[in-house]
DNA sequence: GAGCACTGC
């Protein structure tokens, strides 16, 4: 049997599998291995494996009681992700249900779960558990890590486990505060920045802002004041980054400074616990960070700017003692810091609910307000989840899973949406342009557009644009990206193109990497987000064909791939009013068209969006124009005809 | 004519 691991993000299990694995003088992918998407590095005697959590609960679909892990660590606990908040509920049922199973056969039983742990007493846990471990249905341990103060919450949750508590290895990082509340952060920022440019030792100073729009312009402000230095002083140099940087920008945040000269990042909370970067001595943190807020009342996502946490502006401050001693400087006072809340609040009860629910639903968890979360989400936003899957088709009027609809929609990696609209187009005759779609929605904006490029960027989007919208313009990218990628490597598949497992061709390969880098670059397209939409769409083909379904392409009939966007993104569609706004039909809302949209400006009758965003008003995203009376007779459940049959007045 | 923190399957 074998050990699960779980990490919240993918870089983090490869890194530790790698780690471990060196430590262990194996190679990694034998004994030490790890399983993430698109990504399965492991083999037959594997038994350490490193996981991301969402990997784990994928596996848990098709084996409910994880019988091939006699232990399963949770790391990062207090990361509180989605996932790993679902898991604990699942790994609770699965240790009793295993319990249960063993205790049948043996009467004395350990307790299973453990907070805090050290590598060595893991070790301990491995080898003492492998005899009786080796029986089926033996009893599962769970092991939580996590750098939590708060020890009592998880205990008490795990049914009173022990906490073990494990020092961690720091270097002291002196905190200061400012005296009075500071009017402009921006501004204190700025300032702060030069004061230890000018007075402190060599060391690079790491910023956190809340988002691209203020690093850019503190990028600026930065550089302006940064020129007008004596040339006495050290240099200054100014490297943003953030996620939705372009690979090859991100890279400079890890180049060291040239000699004399003192590097400032400029970082979202990418820099926070996503990456590492070495050579920060100092840090500056105007306590605020961008975060997702969900209103389930609505059901509108939003992303709002909020004090960070104690354990936030912890996190952020241990920044500057990684490699030796350093300053954090907060740019608010320390009463503040003591109103802060201890911790983030967990995901799980700020979004979106409805792929957790068809998840536990698909688990034959059919009582989901009855579920042992950890931090229960508010009732209203369960509810909510269970009408929209009751409406997608998901459940039954019982609210148990359908079948085949709900089961096979639980199977796909894509929002519940997404799924259903797999399904319906191969019932429509257009999976692949579907298919082309949901990849393309599943991943950031593919459209690059610098500021100071906007005209050119846009130049370039026009050689795609459909005057229907914005997922027939999206597929025009997709298929010109294929086209490329196929005359460039001769038969090597586009998503195949970097990664390729023999030396042989590797040159070969790198002048195809090489020509599609640049058919990106100039048509101001992230090659990252397109090549994550070309493995995504890999991946749901062979979903779809697993399930006994066949991809077709309507070809150039597009009236009926847009018949089929209305039939499954129904519940997101708007109208125009007289007064020219929109406004969303399920909720009732006033929207408008985003500025990105290639509809914008083009006042369409009827729409269907995939995504609203509220900002200073709400706008709705990644749209296509259909007839408002498709809606009541592709979704007559949910539209009745006699309510959208009058034309709208233009 | 505006702007989207960060992950993950």
């Amino acid at each position: 049997m074998m050990v699960a691991i779980t990490q919240p993000r993918r870089v983090a299990a490869i890194t530790v599998a790698t780690r471990v694995a060196e430590e262990m003088g194996v190679e990694v992918g034998q004994e030490v291995g790890y399983s993430i998407r698109f990504e399965d590095c492991t083999s037959p005697s594997t038994q350490l494996k490193y996981m991301t959590d969402g990997m784990l609960l994928r596996e848990a679909l098709l084996d409910p009681l994880l019988s091939r892990y006699s232990l399963v660590v949770i790391d990062e606990a207090h990361e509180r992700t989605i996932h790993t908040d679902v898991l604990f509920g699942l790994l609770k049922g699965v240790q009793k249900r295993r319990q249960a199973a063993s205790t049948a056969t043996k009467s004395s039983k350990k307790k299973a779960a453990t907070t805090g742990v050290a590598l060595k007493d893991l070790q301990n846990l491995l080898t003492t558990s492998k005899t009786p471990l080796e029986k089926k249905n033996s009893a599962l341990k769970l092991v939580v890590m996590s750098a939590t103060l708060d020890t009592k919450g998880f205990c008490e949750y795990f049914n009173g486990a022990e906490a073990v508590y494990v020092q961690g290895r720091q270097f002291p990082v002196e905190i200061f505060y400012t005296f009075t509340p500071e009017a402009d952060y921006l501004d204190a920022a700025l300032l702060t920045t030069f004061q230890i440019h000018l007075e402190e030792i060599p060391g690079d100073i790491l910023l956190f802002l809340t988002g691209q729009e203020e690093i850019e312009s503190m990028e600026r402000l930065l550089k302006e004041r940064a020129s007008h230095l004596s040339p006495k002083v050290p240099k200054l140099l100014v490297v943003p980054i953030y996620a939705a940087l372009p690979s090859e920008q991100q890279m400079r945040v890890f180049q060291p400074a040239p000699d004399g000269t003192r590097k400032v990042i400029l970082a979202t909370n990418i820099a926070e616990t996503s990456l590492t970067i070495p050579g920060i001595r100092y840090v500056i943190d105007p306590g605020l960070v961008k975060a997702r807020a969900y209103n389930p009342r609505t059901g509108v996502e939003s992303l709002e700017v909020v004090p960070v946490s104690k354990a936030q502006a912890r996190q952020r401050s241990g920044r500057a003692g990684r490699e030796r001693p350093g300053k954090c400087f907060r740019l608010y006072t320390e009463d503040l810091y003591r109103k802060l809340e201890d911790s983030t609040v967990p995901e799980i009860k700020r979004c979106n609910l409805a792929n957790v629910v068809l998840q536990l639903k698909a688990f034959g968890i059919d009582d989901v307000l009855g579920f042992d979360f950890m931090d229960k989400p508010s009732r209203i936003a369960i509810v909510k989840s269970l009408e929209h899957l009751y409406s997608l088709g998901a459940l039954t009027d019982e609210g148990k899973l359908s079948d085949p609809i709900g089961t096979r929609m639980a199977r796909f990696p894509l929002e519940p949406m997404y799924a259903k609209a797999m399904l319906i187009s191969c019932e429509m005759g257009c999976s692949e342009e579907m298919l082309a779609t949901v990849s393309m929605m599943s991943v950031d904006s593919v459209f690059y557009a610098p500021r100071d490029k906007l005209q050119e960027a846009n130049n370039a989007r026009n050689r795609f644009i459909s005057a229907d919208g914005d997922h027939i313009t999206l597929i025009n990218v997709l298929r010109h990206y294929i086209q490329e990628a196929e005359e460039a490597g001769a038969g090597a598949g586009a998503g195949e193109a970097e990664d390729t497992s023999s030396n042989s061709n590797s040159n070969e390969n790198k002048k195809v990497f090489k020509r599609i880098r640049s058919w990106c670059t100039a048509n101001f397209i992230n090659a990252r987000s397109l090549k994550r939409a070309v493995d995504i769409q890999k991946q749901i083909r062979g979903y779809v064909e697993g399930m006994g379904l066949t991809i077709i392409s309507c070809g150039d009939d597009m009236l009926s791939f847009r018949r089929c966007l209305a039939a499954s993104f129904f519940l997101n569609a708007a109208r125009r009013q007289l007064d020219g706004t929109y406004r969303a039909l399920a909720s009732g809302q006033s929207v408008a068209i985003h500025p990105s949209s290639v509809l914008f400006g083009q006042k369409p009758d009827c729409v269907v969006f995939n995504e609203l965003v509220r900002t200073n008003r709400s706008y709705i995203r990644n749209i296509t124009r259909v007839d408002s009376l498709w809606l009541p007779e592709l979704a007559p459940h949910y539209y009745a005809a006699q309510a959208l049959n009058t034309p709208c007045q233009s």
